[in-house]
DNA sequence: GAAGGTGTTGGAAACGCTTCCAGTTGGGAA
DNA sequence: TTCCCAACTGGAAGCGTTTCCAACACCTTC
């Protein structure tokens, strides 16, 4: 590349080489109205030839907004953040929006990201992905002064797309009442970071219980981290009841293939001997052949996306909070129970 | 809150209040010297008072760099990118500077993002993950004027962090041949956005069987897209084979679980029957019993944006290529092949 | 007592854009 | 022909910082 200099060209000279004034240049350039065909012509073509780029910050402190987006996400490295990630900037990035990461691991980092609030004047929006906003940082949240989205977790108090978990439990638990089972455990998760809250996923189990005339059990139930090994644990206390559940319903998928391993490890093959049942439809879910309930994150951060637009354009988003449907996916790990 | 008005304090304004100048202000904001403690102290203890923030825009128009570093990822949603993401958050927010994210999904993101460099502009550096570049888009990068730094990938043109894949398939393939597999296929994954590129763990396969005197059977080597189902499609065609393998080495984890699906699905036991090995050490490795060769894309991460911080410092990087080193872990997945 | 620091300060001049305002032009209506 | 209005245009005034420079006070040091 002959042109080694990182292009220090501005609107100025701009102007001066198409021959008009910096107003008309720069009206031009952000195709706004009342620039003659001709003159807009010369000026983009000029603009053209010399790798002329509008300085963003002159450009955001002129006109006062940022064009930018902060995403707040825990778990990254999870498939679930992820995806919803991959969604939401397709479309932020479709509206000429940039996006600030900012990942907030453990509650070490979240802590510090709602008192320093970095974001700060940094940015238009801050979507906050999957987890939910407790009460004292939506407190600082809001002295952003900036509108805020939830995606793919259920946080009442902002606009927010999620999957209904109690539909989607109840989903999954009626899967394995229908298949016969009447002793059925739930690996319930709880985040280490927020043990308080309580389980998004259990109501569904118990309404699917109750509407089967199975009462519930509360040995059957059992609580741990989010996690696969934890899963696993989970359900070695399980396999040690003394009258085992003959189906499981997990959190989530990584839960589930916690406690497929613990099945297989204990000489039990998931679908023949115990059934098994977890919620998203995890990619490594269909290769290891789990029944599940899907949810599409990726879908959940289109619609974020598409609802913050919306605020941002000053529309009142038709419906403040969106549910997008989840399906049961049946696989090989669910079954009849061997002795009905 | 009471503070509903978004504090529309400027610098002029904490300078009146402090009644000092806004430069003698600006000073003790960015804690530059010659300034007077007790001045400091009254500005800083004004400008807190009134939750006063600098704003970004004319501080960077300013002084003239941006203090944000984009990041280009193409497949958020898979964990070793995720993490490597993580890792690079981790250590650039600790230098305060802002991590635009650019994801490009498919080729046409890929290629829209080098064509219109959106970054243009807005960064004062570059990070690449995971991802190969390309001649073309290496030219196109270079036009931006900042540093650029490769992470997760073996892209030789910039100073990055990487694992040595010729390194890890050897050691992969090593145990494989140590367990006294003769017969021992590989499964290798292309990236279906560039297809043309070689497989970059095909040659510690090719060295690992040379070292052991086995000669290479090219009826052995099937390649196909980067995933699990593909991977679960390429073991099929192994079944097939006329002398099947007794060893699997895959490309990667995912690709390596859906032959254990595929196995499975057989009636053969990974591990009994047929060994399995991957490479990644994904978290759902553990949980599948697949054995397999550790990389920690966190880390990888982690080094890469200290890299980057070296490289903003002006201080030339030690090295400018960092390989992180890789560890064999044995699962269940592999054994004695059953007729040696 | 004069000369020369040193530490601190205020203010002006960038930084590169957007936007408002006033001016110019040309064409149609009266 | 005159007048008016619309369409365009140039330039100046911000936007909120940082930084440079001149000014000043107060000490030291000869």
């Amino acid at each position: 590349m002959e042109d080694a200099t990182p292009t220090k060209v501005t609107l100025v000279d701009i102007a001066r080489m198409a021959g008009v004034g910096v107003g008309t240049a720069s009206r031009a350039l952000s195709n706004a109205k009342n620039v003659a065909p001709a003159t807009r012509a010369r000026v983009l073509q000029v603009a053209e030839a010399n790798h002329y780029v509008v300085s963003p910050e002159a450009s955001r402190l002129a006109k006062g907004n940022t064009g930018r987006v902060a995403l707040v996400v825990p778990h990254l490295s999870r498939w679930f953040f992820g995806s919803v990630v991959e969604g939401l900037d397709s479309v932020l990035r479709g509206a000429d929006l940039d996006v600030l990461l900012y990942h907030v691991g453990d509650v070490r980092d979240r802590h510090e990201f709602f008192e320093r609030l970095p974001a700060r004047r940094k940015v238009d929006a801050v979507v906050v992905v999957g987890f939910q906003v407790e009460d004292i940082e939506r407190a600082r949240l809001e002295t952003l002064g900036v509108h805020i989205v939830a995606a793919g977790g259920q946080t009442a108090a902002y606009p927010s797309v999620h999957i209904d978990d109690r539909i989607a439990s109840r989903q999954a638990v009626d899967h394995l009442v229908h298949l016969g089972h009447k002793r059925i455990a739930m690996l319930e998760a709880v985040d280490p970071d927020q043990p308080h809250l309580p389980s998004t996923r259990s109501p569904g189990y118990h309404d699917a219980l109750a509407a089967a005339g199975i009462a519930i059990d509360p040995t059957l139930v059992v609580s741990a981290p989010w996690g696969g090994e934890d899963g696993a644990a989970s359900m070695s206390r399980l396999l040690g009841h003394p009258d085992p559940p003959t189906g499981v319903f997990a959190h989530s998928d990584e839960v589930a293939l916690g406690a497929v391993r613990t099945l297989r490890r204990a000489g039990l093959e998931p679908g023949r001997d115990v059934s098994v049942v977890g919620i998203d439809d995890h990619p490594l879910a269909a290769l290891s052949d789990l029944t599940t309930v899907r949810q599409r994150p990726a879908e959940q951060g289109v619609l974020a996306g598409r609802l913050l637009l919306d605020l941002l354009d000053g529309k009142a988003p038709t419906e403040a909070s969106t549910t997008v449907p989840t399906e049961l996916v049946v696989r090989g790990s669910t079954a009849p129970p061997r002795r009905p």
